[in-house]
DNA sequence: ACAAAAGTGTTCGCTTTACACCCATGT
DNA sequence: ACATGGGTGTAAAGCGAACACTTTTGT
C-alpha cells in the first residue's frame, strides 16, 4: 500500500476534578476555526516526534496549565468521518482524576478560558465531545467497582465520609454507610493519620490517608468491591 | 494549531480462533517492505473516507478473507514513536472471536500467506505485535468473567462439554464441572435443541444453541461470572 | 465387563446485605 | 438540651467452593 491519506490525529483529555461533593470537568473555549467560542474538552494535534501519551500531557498542560501524573487510555474515536469540521481527525481520548482545588486553570495560547464545569451543568460541547464524555463516565463508574480510586481526588488527609460521598457522588446513588466502610477498610490502603478535624458542630473525624504502596498494589491486581449497597 | 505532522494511521486485527481445545491465531505473513516475509497481524492504513471499523473489516477482508460480524476496540498503539520502521505509525487494534472452521483465510494482494497459528506455537511476529497479542489475550481473559463468549467460536450446536473446553482453554486451568455447569445454566442463554451427538465411545450428549437474544442482552449488561473454581 | 464421556446434589463457609442506635462536639 | 455529623455490630440469606458417583453408550 502506498503512503496513507492525510489523517490527523488527536488527543483529548477528560479531567474529571471532585469536590465537596460534586464531579467538575474540565474544559477549555476554543479560540480559533469554526468551533471558536464553543466549549471543548482540552487536546490538540499529536506531534510525529512524540507518543500519543506525552502528546495529551502536553497539550493539557498547554491549553489549561494542569499537569496530571497519571493518564488512563480510554478510546479512539475515529468511525465519524466527520466527527471534527476541520477535515478527517481520528481522536484517542484520555481520562484522569484529579483534585480541582490543587489547580487553578489557566487558559493559554490555544484556548480563551479554561475552567471547571460542574458535570450536571456543562455548556454544548464542540465536536462529538459530549459522546466522549459519556463514554469517560462510564468507565469511571465502571472502574469504581474494580479498582480503588479517590487518592488522586481528595486531600492528602481526609474524613472516611469524604470517601463516602466522592462513592455516592460519581455512582449517584447512595451506600450504606456501615458496610461501605467495613468494605473499604478490609482493604487495608487507609492509614489513620491520627489526627481529627471538625467542621462546625458535630463529632470531630479521624483522618486518614491512602497507603501509597497499597494502593498502587490494589490498582494493578483489579480489586473487587462490590458496591451494590455498598 | 496548524496542519497536523504526517502521522499514519493503522488498523490491526487481532482475531482469535477456537477449535478442538486449541486458541488459534489468525496472522499473515508480509510482502512488502522491511518486514517482508515476517508474519504479522493483518492490518493496514486507515482511508480518510472510512471509519475505524470499517477500515480494520476492510482489511482483514483484503489480507486474509475472512469476514467477521463484530470487533472490538482494544487499545490505540502509539508510545512508541518507533514501532514500525516505516516511520511514524500509530495503530488502533482491534480484536474479535470467530470459529476458524468454517473460515479458511487465503492471502491476498498485500499478504503472501494468512494462516491460523496456534497461539503457543507464534512465530516471531513483526512491529510491536507481540505486545498487542499479549494484551489482546490479558483482555479475552479478563471478559470471560463479566460477559458471556462462546457464540462466535462454536458451532451453532455443540455439546456442554465443549464450552467447558472453550473456557479451560482460554483460562488455562481446569473449571469444576458441575459449578460451571449449574452457574452456565443459570443464566438461561442456552437452549436444547433436543438433538443429541456422539464422539467414538461414551454416553451421547445433548446438544445446545445460544439463545440469541439472552446472549446480546447479557453481553450488553455486564453480567457476573465469578469462574474462580467454575 | 470395562472403558469413555455425560450428567447430576449436597454441604460448608464466607460474603453480602439489611438494619438502628450511641458518641463527641458545638450552640 | 438539642442539633450535627461520626462511628459502630449482628443476624439472615445467598453465593461460591469443594467434592464422587451414576448413566449411557461402544467395544
Amino acid at each position: 500500500m502506498a503512503a496513507a491519506p492525510a489523517i490527523r490525529l488527536a488527543v483529548d483529555a477528560i479531567v474529571f476534578g471532585y469536590r465537596e461533593g460534586r464531579l467538575f470537568l474540565l474544559l477549555i473555549q476554543r479560540r480559533f476555526g469554526a468551533t471558536k467560542g464553543m466549549w471543548a474538552l482540552p487536546g490538540g494535534f499529536v506531534l510525529s516526534s512524540e507518543g500519543l501519551t506525552t502528546a495529551v500531557h502536553r497539550e493539557l498542560k498547554e491549553e489549561t496549565g494542569i499537569a496530571v501524573k497519571w493518564m488512563e487510555q480510554l478510546f479512539t474515536f475515529g468511525d465519524d468521518v466527520h466527527r471534527d469540521p476541520r477535515g478527517r481527525v481520528v481522536s484517542v481520548a484520555y481520562f484522569a482524576l484529579v483534585d480541582p482545588s490543587a489547580l487553578k486553570p489557566h487558559a493559554d495560547t490555544d484556548a480563551s478560558a479554561a475552567d471547571w464545569f460542574p458535570l450536571d451543568e456543562l455548556p454544548k460541547l464542540a465536536f462529538d465531545h459530549s459522546t466522549i464524555v459519556r463514554t469517560a463516565l462510564d468507565r469511571l463508574r465502571a472502574k469504581l467497582t474494580y479498582q480503588p480510586i479517590g487518592f488522586e481526588l481528595l486531600d492528602r488527609d481526609f474524613a472516611f465520609s469524604d470517601l463516602e460521598t466522592l462513592y455516592t457522588t460519581i455512582l449517584e446513588r447512595p451506600l450504606d454507610r456501615r458496610n461501605f466502610r467495613k468494605k473499604f477498610m478490609a482493604l487495608g490502603l487507609l492509614k489513620a493519620t491520627g489526627k481529627s478535624r471538625q467542621l462546625g458542630s458535630g463529632r470531630p473525624a479521624q483522618l486518614f490517608r491512602f497507603d501509597r504502596k497499597s494502593y498502587e498494589t490494589l490498582q494493578q491486581k483489579g480489586i473487587f468491591l462490590d458496591l451494590n449497597a455498598g
